[in-house]
DNA sequence: ACCGAGGTTTCACCACATGAAACTTAAAGT
DNA sequence: ACTTTAAGTTTCATGTGGTGAAACCTCGGT
């Protein structure tokens, strides 16, 4: 629950409870791979049986959550797909050039991410996993800190200068031993960035892993997006990031000319 | 809103009433293709403004709703998004084959659907519009009815026909003079498509469109999905609809190789 | 400066959300 | 077959807290 928690939140006058822990409800049961009975439900949240039950009878009427009587289990509802559809601010972005991104990610054999800026965080709409990678983390719509990552470098180099200040976190938490937590030292790195055109990061989000990414522009010249190539970092070679940076900055022109 | 009226709910014991008419305003939101006012949602959902209030404001705090403060307007947020990430059943079948479609789309210059059955629906899951025709109706998201399209009969064919009975609804609605209404036709026309493996529809769910339709089927031998060509009647032909079928088919049966 | 329209906050009331506990059902253990 | 247990369903008394009218801001327009 990479929420803000209850006793956390500071004014709390307008918060309608119900809400808030139906909300959570449906997380649970949307965060969950498989289907979850009442109880589960009612253990994950901390929320007596009888009040999930409610909840879950309600979100059912609307749609919201499925139940299948069979196995008595919950599971996130077609409603809630229907809403998706009808809001997702990022559909475009994902559709356009997805075959790039593809191309991309076959020919150096390595994770392609497309992710936009949220915050002071970046959010990963997509996340290409090459095949050799066991895994590389990270799911499309998780997060990671903007310092830290060449996605966020990349994204924030190209975005006014007179925002960099707000979208920077006050506290720019270490994730590695080679994070950038000088705020000083991020400034000149996106500056750099901003001349090359693309953001490089070695092991600075991730031990081992090593990231480089260019920025999707709009007609401001401004940065939507950006898209970034990982690595692990042993398999990296100054030959091979000098082939790879072109590419990606390549595929977002393509991109950026799409949209 | 397409979803049951709160009055026509027969047994309203457990609905908890903030969930139901938050849901209300998230719709709303999600629903509108600009950002609303508090003063718009108000009138549209006609609930006093300081409930729509404090529903926004907590909504806001889950990150289902994001309020811009400088248009003072409110818009689907993050967290919404992020939901559906984990939440979309579909997303396998929308990414499987999208190429194909495409090409089928290419070839006839003619829409391309995807559908999936819900109840006694046929939920879209994806329609790509052909250059051409101005506008096919119809969104992702958007429902029809199973009995009257391409889409739903070759879903329908290919299910046991024990479930036949509970998946065609008791009052098949008219939508057009060419409509099946008649349960005994339908079953007839249906055991015909089952021995084609497609279905085809000319004018039954609107005037003038034509459609072709066949069924992704899965491990077991049940149609999971179907794919449809859509055209104006008057620009078909036997001599096109023979060309069509084979493409619709096959195309069909690359996807289901695929999943 | 005035006005009006919309967003924000307050407040008193009582509907209704709540959770403990009783009840029902079904499956597992003996 | 009987008992036990675990899970889902229903009831009910309680008082929290959701509610909406109305008052209060805030700002853009005249």
């Amino acid at each position: 629950m990479d929420f803000q928690d209850q006793d956390t939140v500071g004014d709390n006058r307008y918060l309608v409870k119900p809400l808030y822990k139906a909300a959570q409800v449906l997380r649970t049961v949307c965060q969950s791979p498989t289907a979850l009975t009442l109880k589960d439900i009612t253990e994950l949240c901390e929320i007596p049986k009888s009040t999930v039950y409610r909840y879950l009878y309600t979100m059912q009427k609307l749609d919201m959550i499925a139940h299948d009587p069979r196995s008595e289990t919950y599971s996130p509802g077609l409603g809630l797909w229907w809403l998706m559809q009808t809001a997702d601010p990022f559909a475009n972005l994902r559709l356009v050039g997805r075959r790039q991104r593809r191309k991309l990610m076959k020919r150096f054999n390595a994770t392609v991410s497309l992710g936009v800026l949220t915050g002071s965080q970046i959010l990963y709409l997509e996340i290409i996993e090459c095949s050799r990678s066991l895994r590389m983390r990270a799911q499309p719509g998780a997060r990671d800190e903007v310092h830290s990552t060449a996605l966020g470098k990349a994204l924030l180099a190209f975005r006014p200068r007179s925002q960099w200040d707000a979208l920077i976190p006050e506290k720019m938490v270490r994730q590695t031993a080679n994070t950038i937590v000088v705020r000083r030292d991020l400034l000149e790195n996106l500056e750099q960035v901003r001349r090359n055109g693309y953001a490089i990061e070695r092991g600075e989000n991730e031990d081992g892993a090593s990231c480089i990414a260019a920025p999707i522009i709009d007609e401001n010249g401004f940065s939507v997006a950006s898209i970034s190539v990982s690595l692990p970092t042993n398999q990296t070679s100054d030959a091979l990031f000098s082939e790879i940076v072109p590419a990606v900055v390549d595929t977002c022109q393509i991109i950026q000319s799409r949209l």
